[in-house]
RNA sequence: GCCCCGCUAGCUCAACUGGCAGAGCAACUGACUCUUAAUCAGUAGGUUCUAGGUUCGAUUCCUAGGCGGGGCACCA
């Protein structure tokens, strides 16, 4: 990792490295400079193939069976083929990829020799005519050829086959440690076209979840990620100081607290899409930072919501993939609405075959030590009941399906259940096992709130480091009065994963965290 | 934090029971003007993750550590 950092001491560059710097000093001393400063495409590769075939459709090749004007490509070199006084070569761009034919008798002596400081993974720009070749191919005929930029380390490409009667491409090689990937982004996007392909869908899902909501008539809006408390999430904080104000500062788990100050001050529908930063463990679905979108709606409950989280993930699943099924991981998941309803404590007795809310603390605790669930000597009712029905529940939620109602003690910031007052009126929708989507009718009665944030600090006090902290100018906004409201949180990298198929967080956040390398 | 698996050339991987560390691709030299994993001939390339230990001898066995993957826990 140290080359590029330290003075050029070409001793310790292994040869590869050194014979590209050597290419690199060759074409300076020929008054090339390596590193150019623009060029002009006429066409990205895609759009160049589709001119040729424009052309050959209108029947206005030339008698050479090229496309009469010039056009000027950009890209990085993928493949190489010298055949002595001719080569072909792929370039890839943005776009796709194209492929380039250079010939001694038409680029000229000099040109042609010059090709030979070129390695894989330089970026060039070529001017030429496009052409079919024999095997069919369209191609540019390059008359001219320039470097844009020297590659001075070799991309770990490997080779692609493409099965001439199934399409299929055979991977040969190729860039496959997980780590170096993750670590190195920048030359697994180089040379994975299928990882910047769920990049792209993931900024294609997040255009289509703002498109969403702002049709729906939310605003979007921005609250802090520095917060003097933290709140809206049971989690534990990433702590930080703010020097000028002499002050202890701690970045967001979540948005809630802010958010629905904002309904308090009149702004009746808002959303926001922001990072969220969680001071806990790694996995496959957790990252310390990650992507958390949270709106709000007056005068809505969680039935309301419900029925808007149907609509939003029908409307992305038509734009982003355009049907209403996918394949995650292996399983068929069906996004087609109504989803599967399912209330938390009904399902846990069944499972449990009692009734969950009759069951005392001891009770429940006897139940998951009969399960032999780890580590339950802190928790309470609420914690013990998650934890069941974590264990025997959740892991047969595949398809779309809402959690409702849970318990009071899980849920400090929603209303209580019409009817029951020991639960909430909560719903978290799971998808292939992913919890995804959590949300409440929001609690708006402030004492009720006090009432329930006292209730966190009794916990806190009694060693739950992750119990919520009570927010007295969040309680003072609700006394001034917050309308009935209906609020969603949802996993935005969660949500990638399923719509990408991919099997981990980090696969779908660019530059995941990871451990320091130097140990 | 715990358990399992992995770490060998730029990349992907071999190396029996502990016995000279190897191949393909990439690179380099040469041949080749429609190839596409181009082909053919040749060359070079290694702190076997790190530090100890056992041994005549360690990529291999032992101990500790690092990083990664998976699982559990924590957490959603």
């Amino acid at each position: 990792m140290s080359p590029p950092s330290t003075p050029d001491s070409m001793d310790d560059l292994n040869y590869v490295l050194r014979q590209r710097r050597e290419k690199l000093r060759t074409l300076r001393e020929e008054g090339v400079e390596p590193f150019a400063y623009n060029f002009a495409p006429t066409h990205r590769s895609e759009a160049a193939t589709e001119r040729f075939q424009e052309a050959e459709e209108a029947e206005e090749l030339t008698d050479a069976g090229q496309v009469a004007e010039e056009v000027a490509v950009a890209g990085r070199i993928l493949s190489w083929r010298g055949h002595g006084k001719s080569a072909f070569a792929h370039i890839e761009d943005g776009g796709g990829t194209i492929q380039l034919y250079f010939r001694k008798n038409v680029l000229g002596d000099d040109a042609f020799e010059a090709l030979d400081l070129l390695d894989l993974g330089d970026w060039i720009g070529v001017r030429g005519h496009l052409f079919r070749t024999r095997t069919g191919e369209v191609t540019v005929q390059v008359s001219a050829s320039q470097i844009l930029s020297k590659s001075l380390r070799p991309l770990p490409f490997g080779k692609v086959e493409e099965d001439e009667e199934t399409g299929e491409r055979i991977h040969h090689s190729g860039f496959s440690d997980q780590e170096g990937r993750y670590r190195q982004r920048y030359a697994d996007l180089a040379v994975h076209p299928e990882v910047r392909e769920v990049f792209r869908t993931r900024a294609r899902i997040v255009s289509e979840l703002r498109r969403f909501l702002d049709d729906e008539g939310f605003l979007e809006v921005e609250t802090p990620a520095l917060q003097p408390l933290y709140g809206g999430a049971t989690a534990r904080p990433f702590v930080t100081h703010h020097e000028a104000l002499d002050r202890r500062m701690y970045l967001r788990i979540a948005d809630e607290l802010y958010l629905k100050r904002l309904i308090v001050g009149g702004m009746d529908r808002v959303y926001e899409i922001a990072k969220d930063f969680r001071n806990e463990g790694l996995s496959r679905f957790h990252n310390p930072e990650f992507t958390m979108l949270e709106w709000y709606q007056a005068f809505s409950d969680y039935e309301d919501q419900m029925e808007l989280v149907e609509r939003m993930v029908v409307h992305v699943a038509d734009a982003v993939l355009g049907r209403r099924a996918l394949e995650y991981q292996g399983e068929t998941i069906s996004l087609d609405p109504p989803f599967r309803r399912l209330r938390l404590v009904d399902a846990l007795s069944d499972a449990l075959g009692r009734e969950v809310l009759d069951l005392s603390e001891d009770e429940l605790r006897d139940e998951a030590k009969d399960r032999s669930l780890p580590e339950l000597s802190g928790a309470g009712r609420g914690k013990l009941i998650d934890k069941l029905f974590g264990e025997l529940v959740e892991p047969d939620l595949v398809q779309p399906t809402f959690v409702l109602d849970h318990p009071r003690e899980l849920s400090p910031l929603a209303k209580p259940k019409r009817g029951e007052p020991r639960l909430t009126e909560r719903f978290e929708l799971y998808m292939a096992g992913m919890e995804i989507f959590n949300a409440f009718s929001e609690l708006n009665d402030p004492l009720d709130q006090r009432d329930r944030f006292e209730g966190q600090m009794g916990l806190r006090a009694a060693g739950d480091d992750e119990a919520q902290q009570l927010d007295e100018d969040y309680i003072r906004a609700l006394e001034y009065g917050m309308p009935p409201t209906g609020g969603v949180g949802m996993g935005v990298d969660r949500f990638v994963m399923l719509l990408t198929d991919q099997p981990s967080i980090r696969d779908v956040i660019l530059f995941p965290t990871l451990r320091d390398p130097e140990g």
